[in-house]
DNA sequence: CCACACAATGCACGTTTATGCACGTTTACA
DNA sequence: TGTAAACGTGCATAAACGTGCATTGTGTGG
């Protein structure tokens, strides 16, 4: 990370607390390179200011409600973070790279690494707040009419911002996938701007949990073959798995929770 | 790199504040050339302009850049509420309102109504992100390039698509409110997309809470007599209250919390 | 041309702050 | 009930701090 000031650490550790996330004393240490002492000087300050609860270990939000994006990742969980992870991987340093709305994508934000300058574009409301809280990311919003039920800007006006990025490789999350019937989306307007964006990047990734392969939905997107990479969970069924990789798809497996 | 002035090396550092970045004394001292003593000088100058924050080792930008909308949401929550619910009775049914950034705006999204059926505009991220749990409201958002520090998008795009919408009222948070020197802000780019903002909506609302008034900022937005009405909160300076009425602008009045 | 004010700087001094380590105590968990 | 981890406290150290003072360079008025 930057400037190691006493007092900028102090304040991360706040934003992070403000944010609704639980800290760590020893973990805190390790990834600011001090001594334990040194932060539980800390949490004693912010406690003191009533900034944080003091407990065993760390230091807990004094709010500890609200937090939309930690509370959906810790439930969803394990798995889409699995699958996360694995996906991350696939970055380079400085790219741009797009991601489609959905909670998969979503636990990407916080998958990637810090220090890679990336640029992130959505037209995802959730993702983009995700991204917002992540420092070292530039972000890039898409505008338009959001869809409700998306949770994402979806009109003629999204689709004129999306032609306007010079897209280095996107991440989809897909609600139906199959080697025979490809990509299918809940809803036509969605299935309609998955297309145009697989079409706008020359690299594109789906993060797939296995349900999805047993998932039927209406509109097609585009066949399997129009993506360059599936990120798959372990318990993933191997016929679909070498199905999708004969039609010349590679892909990438999550490691085992 | 550097010209020989002093000055010019405040302005330099003065910069990279105003950007966001931390600064360290010692390591500037080397940078330029001088020594930690002369570095020390500036940045207490700074600091005693409000451009910065003194701390041990250097100095942090006042607005942190990596701890940006979340902390300061829920600061003074009654309060904001209590502007929210006043400037909520403006609002008629069926109107397009375009909500700008801050924590203000944001209390305003739980205090419409539900039977209005809202369109509501903005370019924040989390006022975006607080409409959509409002089931009755339609969202339209702005894309552009998120500035971290206003938590929004604010480019030329943003511009442009603030251009095509038919406002009908919108709401303003401000950094600082004057009768006599009008509305500021804390970034150039911030005040200007206030601007257009004011100059596309037919009736415009500040929601001004009390220490606004105190307040100063870089950046002129407008002369008060822009906006048609301004939210006041109950322990606002009457002296003030009277200076804006002087000038034709309506005054509401927040209850008592 | 010189004297002087003035601002910026570097240095020396004593003071404050943050840190790490050592010690004994408390806490959580098996 | 026992154990290991986390805790708080005291202490020593090094870095950063503020202040006062001497030096330098510049511009101005006598």
């Amino acid at each position: 990370m930057n400037a190691d000031l006493p007092l900028a650490r102090r304040d991360q550790i706040a934003a992070r607390l403000a944010d609704g996330q639980p800290v760590v004393a020893a973990t805190l240490a390790r990834e600011f390179g001090v001594s334990e002492d040194a932060i539980r000087r800390d949490l004693r300050a912010l406690a003191a200011e009533g900034r944080c609860r003091r407990v065993y270990g760390g230091a807990l939000p004094c709010t500890p409600a609200f937090s939309p994006v930690s509370a959906r990742a810790e439930q969803d969980g394990p798995l889409k973070q699995a699958l996360a992870r694995a996906a991350a991987t696939l970055v380079q340093p400085g790219e741009l790279i797009f991601l489609d709305s959905g909670s998969t994508p979503l636990a990407l934000v916080d998958a990637l690494p810090d220090e890679f300058e990336l640029t992130v574009a959505t037209h995802a409301i959730d993702i983009a707040a995700a991204v917002l809280r992540r420092p070292g990311m530039k972000l890039v919003m898409l505008g338009g009419c959001v869809d409700p039920v998306v949770g994402g800007a979806l009109d003629a006006t999204t689709a004129q911002g999306l032609a306007q990025l010079n897209i280095d490789r996107c991440f989809l999350g897909a609600c139906a996938v199959s080697a025979s019937r490809g990509l299918s989306a809940q809803h036509a307007a969605d299935a309609a701007f998955k297309r145009l964006l697989l079409q706008a990047s020359p690299h594109s990734t789906v993060l797939v949990t296995a349900d999805k392969f047993s998932a039927r939905a209406p509109h097609r997107i585009a066949p399997a073959e129009a993506v360059q990479c599936f990120v798959l969970s372990p318990e993933a069924p191997a016929a679909e798995a070498d199905a999708l990789q004969a039609l010349g798809c590679s892909l990438l497996r999550a490691a085992a929770t």
